[in-house]
DNA sequence: ATATAATGACACAAAATCGTCACATTTTTG
DNA sequence: CAAAAATGTGACGATTTTGTGTCATTATAT
């Protein structure tokens, strides 16, 4: 695969230059941003598939701009932190970080991160069926399925599922909601989730009940494991 | 938090540059103060991710300093104190003091707390889940749990939960619960707090006990280690 | 071109949540 | 001990949030 667009927020010239080069060589593309601003505004502008994100910046720093980053996408992230410790890579599971790297740290490392990191979330767009309980869609298809059976969804419907079933057990907002499935520069009331939402629910019969709503925030696709 | 910065409060200059050294080598930077005066400037200037405060200092004292911070922050603090103040130690837990270290103490004790306690705050503040028994808070997913079942909580008392859950063992005043809960631009009555706390305790069922009513202050998170 | 389906917005209904108050209870003070 | 201060508590109206049906507009299919 080719692959793919990183930005990557380094303040440190020499060592942001080194992360290109290793990562050009892997066929990646790299956007450069040596602070918290310039980050935020190169992320407004483009798509990246990929952002990584060292905490010491100046501007803004790492967190507030993860935190940024994450009102509008679930775009993985890695962080790159000075610290020496192991037990903080142990908690790295956060506001979703996806991944930790402790300086100093080897290139090659987090290169080897960011592959990975990339292949899953590929891997993850890529899979073509995605199973709860007795509910299945098939992407390959383009289709929902209700015990074997097809569901007849519209497009929209179709997409808002989609979104429900990339983030199970998690709460999204109505604006994430929208940015997902009306895209980005979509300007529309929030409120029109609601409607959408109520429409899949219905189609989808006794599954509808995984949606959840979650009372000053917005839906939640909930899967008992 | 690469290292962390830390405003570092003391007027006896060797021991403030001992401590410094000693600092500066686990990669945490350190601004110092050498009074009250000084300490309430750079406070206001910066942010910073930990306070060491003397107790004993000129222009105003440590406790004077310590209160004033807490009226902006929860910013974890560590007062030093000399021998035999016990008075002053009970006092000091109510303005939300973090740490005691009595002098005289060996510096690397001190720096092993000043470790613990940034450890400790960063990932209060980014972990996922939360567990204190058989409490479970799940931010991801926006949901709070008692015995692994759900408890349905309203927006308020899941933001309250979650102030209480990010300071355990500290005594907030409703004016910081208020800020952290409501917002900076709330207006509202301050024992607004107390019927909110009142309803969560009631959800929370025997769990809700550990919310302990610290008289003319506010209220406490207790945790038992 | 016409019929059908999908969409987005809205208004109103329903439900949940909120904030405040009055009064009860507890603790502190003098 | 009585008075004062602080906190606990239940209730209720106001407000906010969400559910839902409808409709005009747009897109799609026949």
């Amino acid at each position: 695969m080719a692959g793919g667009t990183i930005l990557l927020v380094e303040d440190e010239k020499n060592l942001r230059k080194l992360i290109k080069t290793y990562l050009e060589r892997e066929m990646i593309n790299v956007m450069e941003a040596a602070d918290g601003r310039e980050a935020l505004e190169l992320w407004d502008t483009d798509k990246y598939d990929l952002v990584i994100l060292d905490v010491m910046l100046p501007e803004y720093d790492g967190w507030t701009v993860c935190k940024r980053i994450r009102r509008d996408s679930y775009v993985p992230i890695i962080m790159l932190t000075a610290r020496g410790e192991e037990e903080d890579k142990l908690f790295g599971f956060d506001l979703g970080v996806d991944d930790y790297v402790t300086k100093p740290f080897s290139v090659k490392e987090l290169v080897a991160r960011v592959k990975a990191l990339l292949k899953r979330s590929n891997h993850q767009l890529l899979t073509e069926v995605i199973e709860v309980g007795d509910l299945k869609i098939d992407k390959k298809m383009h289709q929902a399925f209700l015990d074997g059976k097809p569901i007849d969804l519209t497009p929209k419907e179709y997409d808002l599922l989609l979104v429900f079933l990339h983030n199970q057990n998690q709460a999204l907002t109505r604006e994430i909601i929208l940015d997902n499935v009306w895209g980005y520069d979509y300007y529309g009331d929030l409120r029109t989730v609601d409607t959408h939402v109520k429409r899949l629910m219905k189609k989808l019969k006794r599954m509808g009940k995984q949606i959840i709503t979650v009372r000053g925030l917005g839906y939640r696709f909930e899967v008992t494991n």
